[in-house]
DNA sequence: GGCGTTTTGTTGTACGAATGAACTATTACC
DNA sequence: GGTAATAGTTCATTCGTACAACAAAACGCC
């Protein structure tokens, strides 16, 4: 199985300071022989999905170990995303080096899925050609929306804040036969915490106009059925709290969305995210701080109590904050931890990490490339 | 791999009037070849875990085909249980027929482990031997519990009825070198839904003195981490709602828990169940059916919100309702129904299902027992 | 009633993946 | 320079499965 191979090679490459494995550390890890290991390598280097790196010695006895690491610039996944303010294209090698970026701004609410989605294919189509020029092979593509997309046939049925229904966007991207495939963004974004030291599994919140949410487990989104989980922004945090979009009352929408947010924060909803930190960050007794903070502890409050039923129902023990909570962490963690202390049944025997998100800007783009590329590692067969 | 030959051959005949499935189909519904499929078939019943019926004219031209049916009384599973007011052993083989089964009442609230567990140890070795007389090979048992088990490691860390904590399960039964795996009550009971045409994934809601859930995505139990999940019974309906055991405000189970019911009811919270039945049947207007009904509908409003969370957060859209709940299903399913119609997001486009369990008495028994088969189905090596 | 057709199941050869043991390559240490 | 240690390769063997041909057992039609 040439998975387990690379899983080996690529997961030690995680941690950067480690020292990338060998031929007989991968053996080693994988319970296969040397000699099996050997040959499904010499395939993965001959398809340059792995590269040999000069051997080093090792200040111990024995021949020098040939490090094994995954190829840079050869295969690329392709990470794509519409969303409210911005459509962007990232490209990814197996390496993890970003080789291609185009992201630009515009306002899509209440767009048109159509003329959107051409302009995206004409601008990942145009990175396929420049990256091809270049030698390297694209594997695939994954498109984020903000959306309800359907895991199963990739139809978005609906994306409240763009205004779109009922859309197949991988028609519409006119990508000819380059496999593209469509997530939620923010199950995409949490993907792109799997490039650093979190653990395997995780709930990955995100704060946004909405709140998307994703649950990763052994490093794999859980899809049951047709992907439609983590939809905590409707969770009951006061069934007497303010009406919901939703039709509902006391959504933790209501509390912790960032229009929620800002409006509780005496500042505009379309104001940008620097003004409510700009606001938190003035000592406390100015009223501008405090009236930001105690928006923030609402917020902090809610996210405690939702998130409490989020880990009680899956179980899941860490909690990513992602979109604008990861900024706002400092401010909330403490309203959160709380919550999730008082409420999480098994938090006496597992606490509950709460951490921010450091996947960096537009991370659905990133987790969208590494997923096309986790798939290439799955099967490599059909690249060798 | 076997195992697609016994899942092909043993899943046909969950529907009970299909007919069995032949070599030839096997081959068909796994995509391997006749020849693969007929060797490795000829391994199982060599094992005694397939057995050829007679075979029998089709009516067609050819030659007529082998029925493959599960073994009967050759290789069993066995299902153990603590629970607040019994205790039992159960026996199944590879048809799903039980073949051994004792349950001894008692009151086991604030009992001794050491003693409890010795005594079901004592149960299951008779079993055990009575069986091994017979010349039946016991595979391995399960041990259900009603409360906080640690998937990986087997060790119980709380169980409130029980009045225990930390217990090592495995060893204080005593049964020597039978594989013995322990796990929460609500999520073996979840498992013997399978038995019937229950779809491949869904929520399970136990209601009891505590309120149990499990997680089944394509008919297998979901453990993240630890397996903790599913505490549904802590799911915030009304932060302003009575105060709970836990320590919260507004929990399900102050609602929907057993006790919580039959104390609106009106009734003894050690009332049996059939006092609230028997109340619930009084034709409307009554005081004693007035009542009665409130409570349940009150309850049913609480699940309503708690597994609109659940499903949202989870996005498995069955829910079928067992331990209480599955007699009283008549009584909470519209409140449960509304509730989920306007709470679940996905609503729209994946209509929840809510059905009554069917698994009959001691489910969990049943389930931990089917779970034993189901590894032995997974590696039949084991046993060939 | 014989013979072709159809379907089921078996036999025999071939091939790919992995193993285990022996072998080569390259270093450190005495 | 010899020996031990570690890395990687070569080769015969095993195992699971595929492919193709064949045998078995029914039907149906002339």
């Amino acid at each position: 199985m040439a998975r387990a191979i690379y899983d080996a090679a690529t997961e030690v490459s995680g941690s950067p300071d480690a020292v990338p494995p060998s031929r007989a550390d991968v053996a080693a890890a994988t319970g296969l022989t040397r000699a099996t290991v050997s040959t499904l390598v010499d395939h993965l280097v001959a398809a340059r999905l792995v590269t040999e790196l000069e051997p080093v010695s090792s200040q111990r006895a024995g021949r020098p170990a040939v490090p094994l690491v995954p190829a840079r610039r050869t295969v690329v996944g392709l990470g794509l995303e519409v969303n409210v303010d911005y459509l962007g294209v990232r490209a990814l090698d197996l390496a993890g080096d970003v080789v291609a970026d185009h992201v630009e701004a515009g306002t899509f609410h209440d767009s048109d899925p159509a003329a959107v989605l051409a302009r995206l294919g004409l601008l990942a189509a145009d990175v396929v050609t420049r990256l091809e020029a270049d030698g390297l092979r694209v594997a695939g593509a994954r498109l984020a929306l903000p959306g309800l997309v359907d895991a199963r046939t990739g139809e978005l049925e609906v994306a409240p804040n763009l205004g779109w229904s009922s859309v197949h966007p991988v028609e519409l991207l006119g990508l000819g036969d380059l496999p593209v495939r469509v997530a939620n963004e923010a199950k995409l974004a949490a993907l792109a915490e799997l490039a650093g030291d979190v653990p395997p599994s995780f709930l990955y919140v995100s704060g946004d106009v909405g709140i998307g949410a994703a649950i990763v487990v052994d490093r794999a989104l859980f899809l049951a059925e047709r992907g439609w989980n983590g939809e905590v922004g409707h969770v009951v945090v006061d069934p007497a709290g303010p009406r919901c979009s939703c039709g509902a009352s006391g959504c933790l929408e209501q509390y912790a969305g960032k229009e929620a947010i800002l409006r509780a924060a005496g500042l505009a909803t379309e104001a940008p995210l620097d003004d409510l930190v700009a606001a938190l960050a003035v000592p406390d007794g100015g009223t501008p701080g405090g009236r930001a903070r105690s928006a923030v502890d609402r917020a902090g409050q809610a996210l405690g109590s939702a998130l409490a039923d989020f880990v009680n129902l899956t179980g899941v023990s860490t909690v990513v904050l992602g979109g604008v909570y990861t900024e706002l962490e400092p401010w909330l963690r403490a309203e959160i931890t709380a919550g999730l202390g008082a409420r999480v049944l098994a938090a006496p025997f597992a606490p509950v990490d709460v951490r921010a998100a450091r996947a960096g800007q537009h991370a659905a783009l990133t987790g969208g490339a590494r997923e096309v590329l986790r798939e290439v590692v799955a099967d490599p067969a059909a690249w060798v």
